[in-house]
DNA sequence: AAACAATAGTTGCAAAAATCAATTATTGTT
DNA sequence: AACAATAATTGATTTTTGCAACTATTGTTT
């Protein structure tokens, strides 16, 4: 095991990249003033509309509860759409509304300038290297993770 | 700006490593019947001995309210001291106590069984690549401060 | 078709945690 | 000596979380 202790340092990169990421996730969120849950619920939105409830708990590795409470917030500030699914009434249809896909964008944007400063202390010619080894961790904690269900019943 | 788009696909990857790695220390803190905040903890004193609370929760991002009352518990707990620093005696002294360390370890263990895991789905060949490429963006990441806000969406 | 089980979502409630101001103790400064 | 500044804690209020109970709807069994 002579690369156990290389882990270390990777362990110690993940960590960084967790906590820097998550003061940012925090200043985007207070800046349209919700949550950092619910800057996630905007996102993940608008990346897979027309979501349940209960898969996006499990996108978010969330309780339905709490998740069911904060989508009520953001229902009542007119960021959220939510609707029963005609195809079974048991489940809600969420989509974001314009005001949602505003914040959404915003919150984007403010990460990708944290992005491409970042980049920008990188080598131009290392950027391509970077992306891949990216891609490459990406499909690796995929494979490694616990899976999230996948395919809800409405789209 | 062309490289803009890949933004988009890094922070895809960022939010995966946050969202993965945070799971992984909300499991590994329960096995230890302590909070992920205080596994940080444990794992900065480990790191860092002999800080105080006030640079602690310089590190971690958090409030010295909150930071000191999860030390309370810590050294309730057992696993941390907490002695006034004799130089200034405004300051405190934080470390590891024997169990606490064990704590520290354990988790420090559970985090590294779990890159390796990763790491056994990547290609042997590439994972010089990817540690010299974790390095990178360690050292851009430390070297970019956060973002100036722009104005927040209107609403 | 009626009864029962299973599922999605919501709500109640108690415990945990975050937040912000006030307080104490110590050190630095004028 | 008096005052300002800092580290840490504590108080009090509000948020958030977690678990269980509950409602509504759908699937299944007989």
């Amino acid at each position: 095991m002579k690369e156990n202790s290389r882990y270390v340092a990777v362990r110690e990169v993940f960590q960084q990249f967790v906590r820097i990421f998550g003061q940012l996730q925090r200043g985007g969120a207070q800046d349209c003033g919700i949550s950092v849950i619910q800057s996630h619920i905007l996102y993940e939105l608008g990346k897979r509309p027309n979501i349940s409830l209960n898969d996006l708990a499990a996108l978010l590795h969330t309780d339905t509860s709490s998740l069911s409470r904060q989508v009520q917030q953001l229902v009542e500030y007119g960021q959220v759409n939510r609707l029963p699914d005609p195809k079974d009434r048991r489940y809600v249809v969420l989509s974001l509304t314009a005001e949602g896909e505003q914040k959404q964008q915003y919150i984007a944007e403010f990460m990708e300038t944290f992005l491409s400063e970042v980049f920008s202390k990188i080598p131009e010619d290392q950027h391509e290297q970077v992306f891949q080894t990216l891609e490459v961790m990406k499909t690796a904690l995929n494979s490694t993770s616990s899976p999230c269900r996948k395919e809800p019943p409405s789209s």
